[in-house]
DNA sequence: TCCATTTGCTAGTTTATCTAGCGATCTCGT
DNA sequence: ACGAGATCGCTAGATAAACTAGCAAATGGA
């Protein structure tokens, strides 16, 4: 993914290792999510959700079957199955939306929080664990280096 | 997905605030994926598989349907029919394994190296451009970072 | 040599996505 | 206040993509 100009200089070859990095750990994640997805026996799609719900549940911010929709690229119709699939099998709620009666708020069952961090868990505690070696600094370079990234791929 | 433990010092802050980047990174990678994925009217799978055939080729590794079916955690008769349609659509071809009569080895056509250049080409200048406002000695504690999350999430 | 294993494929089934369209509800201009 | 148009989530039916089971050809070690 990085590497198919010719470095040159030291800086052109930190450069290239960097990008290269954060192409291992695209293929990375992709592979923790697959083994995750067969240890709980969902769909890429499926997890996906949750994780989404997860993420935003930790924010405070409420999620529609619509705002599902968007972040999964998948249709409305779509989603209402995927609703489905994950209410029969006890991770999510649909609740009304407080003001919007047409509106759904979708929230996590205490089963899915559970079952989410049994399988994350231990990998969230390695990935504490590493950081917890940076000093403030080199941290507060790596978050700014990754958000910037975040910024021009997904902008 | 950090957070949930109540930090106390600054130390705890910085770590989680690297840890919400990371996942971050990653919502912003399957977005970056999804839309893609719809630019090339492919799926999540296909372009998946022309991924790691990029990135193995870069490394000059052969990829075997096997290989395929390990990495995207789908059966050998699902990446029989993905190597179908990846063929039809002209991405890849099926060579003959030299050694190996029953193997084959998939090579990508210009086509494809082409078409995925023209997709993520652009982002990645961008993430170049990131890159190279940071110095050596920051590029080096970054890319040390990202490979020790790459070893705990997917070891 | 011989037999278990590996490789990639096909056939048929199941699962998940899509398009099209519906009723209910909200928003906004008149 | 009220009607037009937009939005929300859902259903039905069609299409696409995954799975399981099993096959022949080729390999490689006992």
């Amino acid at each position: 993914m990085a590497g198919w100009a010719a470095p040159s200089t030291p800086h052109d070859y930190a450069v290239m290792d960097v990008l290269q990095a954060v192409r291992a750990f695209s293929d990375a994640m992709d592979r923790m999510y697959g083994e995750i997805k067969g240890d709980m026996e969902m769909n890429a799609t499926d997890l996906a959700a949750l994780r989404m719900l997860v993420v935003r549940e930790q924010r405070s911010k409420d999620v529609s079957p619509h705002d599902l929709a968007r972040h999964l690229r998948i249709s409305t119709a779509s989603t209402s199955k995927l609703l489905d699939r994950l209410s029969a099998s006890g991770h999510i709620e649909r609740r009304p939306h407080p003001r919007d009666r047409r509106a759904r708020i979708i929230v996590l069952t205490d089963e899915a929080r559970g079952a989410f961090f049994t399988h994350f868990g231990a990998r969230l505690r390695a990935m504490r664990g590493v950081a917890d070696r940076y000093s403030d600094e080199e941290l507060a370079t790596i978050t700014r280096f990754i958000g910037e990234i975040c910024e021009v791929i997904d902008p």
